[in-house]
DNA sequence: CGAAGACTTGATGCCGATCAACAGGGGTGG
DNA sequence: CCACCCCTGTTGATCGGCATCAAGTCTTCG
């Protein structure tokens, strides 16, 4: 399929003859990245935003004492450097997990697919809201649940975006993250993750082997991640007249 | 002055006469807030979504076992519940921190502004991305920053916040929050923010009188909060034209 | 085959939570 | 107008969750 965008909007909306194509033309370039190569680093002038097409990604900063903290997790139809709408220095550096590929956007061309199809400048709109209840669904979890709750919150967050775009059937799935990864966006130590996975195994909440998991009981890891349910009503029903 | 929103926006770029003449119309109708009113509730469904007029106010959610994460922190002109673009229910409960007046937009006035002046549609997702940058700091400071960098970091955000609309030649400022709130903000308990408070006043970064602070060290309590400065750069040169 | 990275497990220590007690103050009702 | 009470702030004592330090295994890749 031609755009990622196109898809991750479709998915809402219905669209017309006119937006597609808009949203095509934003993704015509592709740049190719290898697992572990950077973006784009904190601090970096950049003159253009991304659309992720292809694996995944991950976004984090690092704090004055070396610390990191991952802020989020890229999946295709994702926008990356949003931020630098408004700041001149990315706010976060982006990382590739997997083979990527991301489709450069430049400014000026997105600042003309907003005063074309005004509905989808709402969508975009629509679309950051989102991102922004995931993420402060986040700050809850970092500051008023335990070590347990955030490491299954963790997984429960990336199953689920991973099932977005693949088979919702498979029982398993592979996370791709190292368990300092997992402690550097859940505010824990690898050594710490470690032990809280084997205790949600040891409880018989999912299963592990090699990077692959599989939830035993599904009910049961909800319950232990605090997890509070979004999907429950969308409603687009104001949106303006498609173009 | 009319609209708050226009002084917000007209802050980062020049209006037209008719963009203002728009933003104005949102702010038509005003609500009061009496201290600690609660403008809505998490999973209310509501049809509109609010700009501050005066006051500050703040948002939160409570998790399932009754401990309270304080999200953000509200100022005149910032836009409240739009998060209402796409959920059917508020993913956040708004309360009053002072007397308030809002103002009701309705999700339909506000689609309709997209659609005549994309220019202020950019605005939108630009202020937007402010805002998430912003989360994304505190995600970062609760994940990886110690109790003593969290609570220097909220007074830090508080007062910046305060200044853009009062005098920024003010040496001293009222926070106008227990110290509980404090805590629910940063993730800590009220006891500990206490102690942390004293530190910070026994190491002379601030001082206290009542709820009214005063900087007395401002790099060292920068330094203290593990502070990121974010005025660096703004660029809005790829914002379509006004109309 | 060697080396580096990821995972695992145990021992110990500290930061911040929890429990507890009291002081001040402002609002409310008698 | 006063008495009461609840909320907020303050400080001490103790506890526990997660960090830190350390050592060893397994995997992967050059």
């Amino acid at each position: 399929m031609a755009s990622c965008l196109a898809a991750r909007v479709g998915e809402l909306i219905d669209l017309s003859q006119s937006e597609m194509a808009a949203l095509d033309a934003l993704e015509q370039r592709e740049r190719q990245l290898r697992r572990g190569a950077v973006l784009l680093r904190e601090n970096d002038r950049l003159g253009e935003l991304f659309v992720i097409k292809r694996g995944t990604m991950m976004s984090y900063v690092i704090l004055p004492d070396g610390s990191r903290q991952i802020l989020r997790f890229l999946f295709p139809g994702d926008m990356v450097a949003m931020s630098g709408l408004i700041y001149r220095g990315a706010t976060e550096t982006v990382m590739a997990l997997t083979e990527c590929a991301v489709a450069p956007v430049e400014r000026s061309l997105f600042a003309a697919t907003i005063v074309d199809h005004p509905r989808l400048a709402a969508m975009l709109l629509a679309l950051d809201q989102m991102e922004r209840v995931a993420l402060t669904d986040r700050l809850a979890g970092l500051g008023r649940t335990s070590a347990k709750a955030r490491v299954a919150a963790l997984l429960i967050e990336i199953r689920d975006r991973l099932r977005e775009r693949r088979a919702p059937t498979e029982r398993s799935f592979v996370l791709g993250l190292t368990q300092e990864e997992i402690g550097d966006a859940t505010g824990l130590t690898a050594v710490h993750v470690n032990r809280m996975l084997r205790q949600l195994e040891d409880e018989g909440l999912i299963a592990r082997e090699g990077g692959r998991f599989t939830f035993l009981d599904e009910q049961g890891l909800m319950r232990a991640a605090n997890h509070v349910e979004r999907g429950g009503g969308i409603d687009l029903a104001w949106l303006p007249q498609g173009r």
